[in-house]
DNA sequence: CTAGGGTTAG
């Protein structure tokens, strides 16, 4: 009788550990857990699988291990999912050799990954820009007769289109759908997403209408995405319109839609209008993550106003959040467009000093800054020291030095960057030509144009 | 109990 009343008595404080873990609530799951222990509710591999789920999203993955060495210590034996949730600590911060480890240590002690130890063991693949690797994964799962879930053709789909291989994303979902697989509403929602981001809008918006012609309903998700893509081609009002009905059908609990709005208003210079969307979440009690502080500091760095930014990185700092690479990038701007360039450099030393993974439009930034300000043989100098460059580092110079009217500089870079295989602007090619042969220099004019033509005929 | 939406540069 007493064992019985026990269990179920966990499988309460599980439910409740569960909703604290949700809500980042970790100190609160304990205490918890601690009153059950002394009135005799024991802990199970459920309470403690939820709280490494949870530690290793909101603390990091070796607060997660931390929680597998307190079971084992409790006498609670990791089963699957055990590992699974630390396999996905890991490839939330892309730490692929402690999935490998993770996985073998599973082996080791006769505990069978499932089909979630495979998806997410493709996942991290894909994050790390490693399409084959997670392909080859997909094709293990086969091999080994395990039997697919939904989310494996998500992570597939999501996966292609993240690496550059939209048009195969394609392929596999109707050929899944052939199969009789019947896509899922995140399926929609991934292959939308991935469309729109390959700037593929118009074949995103006939998903969308697949979306609801075969018996969805389109959420939250669905609707930032496809207000993101609006915003994208240029088509404001539609994109707004999208906000309004969103609102009006009480999508809008969180701050993601009104920072995917106010973005585009920072974009487009409508100041104002940002500082309206973004006090409205501030000022309405809304639970604000780093990429919402992001949005904020970002309103104030394009002002001009870095002391209030600053501000607003202190605050999100006192609530345990964490600046990214994001946060670091929008200082830097801010700070290059007010000339202060000294302490825009610290803040890229403190970006490569923590690894972030890449701080190419960090650089590219501070280099337009550079640029902006005149100080061009700072930024030629910064230039050369990049080991990593694509087109916007170049645009940026060859266009700053036309303006210049350092036009064979601008030429080397120039060819340069064709030769790379990167696209610039018609414009800044434009300026180049026209700049060498109005300043005599018309036979390195017509090489110039010769080389654009060529790299043409091979490109396509 | 894990995939999917929002933030950076020309």
């Amino acid at each position: 009788m007493w064992s019985i009343k026990g269990r179920l008595s966990t499988r309460l404080m599980n439910i409740c550990v569960a909703s604290l873990c949700k809500a980042k609530q970790l100190e609160k799951a304990e205490v918890v857990i601690v009153d059950g222990i002394r009135i005799g509710v024991q802990p199970d591999v459920v309470t403690y699988n939820t709280l490494i789920t949870a530690y290793c999203r909101f603390v990091g993955i070796d607060a997660g291990y931390s929680i597998l060495y307190r079971m084992k210590e409790a006498g609670i034996y990791p089963d699957t999912i055990t590992y699974n949730s630390l396999i996905a600590g890991a490839t939330r911060y892309c730490m692929l050799s402690r999935c490998f480890d993770l996985l073998e240590e599973m082996l080791e002690m006769s505990i069978l990954p499932d089909i979630w130890s495979y998806n997410t063991l493709m996942h991290c693949f894909f994050k790390l820009r490693k399409p084959d690797e997670a392909y080859r994964v997909f094709q293990d799962i086969l091999l080994k007769d395990i039997s697919v879930h939904p989310a494996t053709f998500n992570i597939l789909i999501n996966g292609l289109c993240m690496n550059g291989y939209t048009e195969n994303a394609l392929m596999l979902f109707r050929s899944i759908k052939r199969h009789g697989f019947i896509p899922q509403l995140a399926t929609y929602n991934i292959l939308i997403h991935g469309l729109c981001k390959s700037g593929r809008g118009k074949t995103a918006r006939e998903f969308l209408n697949e979306l609801v012609e075969s018996g969805h309903i389109p959420n939250a998700i669905t609707y930032t995405t496809v207000m993101k893509c609006c915003f994208r081609c240029r088509q404001f009002e539609e994109g707004l319109k999208i906000f309004a009905e969103m609102r009006r059908k009480g999508y809008t609990y969180d701050a993601f839609a009104y920072c995917t709005v106010a973005s585009m208003l920072l974009k487009t210079g409508k100041m104002n209008e940002a500082n309206e969307y973004l006090g409205y979440i501030i000022t309405n009690g809304f639970d604000l993550d780093i990429v919402s502080f992001n949005t904020i500091v970002n309103l104030y760095c394009k002002e001009g106003q870095l002391d209030i930014a600053y501000k607003m990185l202190h605050e999100a700092e006192k609530k345990g959040l964490e600046s990214d690479k994001y946060t670091h990038t929008i200082f830097i701007d801010g700070l290059c467009r007010t000339g202060n360039f000294k302490e825009a450099q610290q803040h890229l030393d403190y970006m490569s000093m923590m690894g972030f993974d890449s701080n190419l439009v960090a650089l590219n930034s501070f280099i337009n800054g550079l640029c902006k300000a005149g100080h061009l043989d700072h930024a030629l100098r910064m230039f050369e020291s990049m080991d990593a460059k694509d087109s916007i580092t170049y645009s940026t110079m060859v266009h700053s030095l036309c303006n210049a009217r350092r036009f064979r500089a601008a030429s080397k870079l120039l060819l340069s960057c064709i030769r790379g295989g990167m696209r610039i602007l018609k414009s800044d090619k434009r300026g180049v030509i026209d700049g060498l042969r109005g300043s005599g220099y018309s036979q390195e004019a017509r090489k110039v144009q010769s080389k654009i033509r060529l790299a043409k005929i091979l490109h396509d």
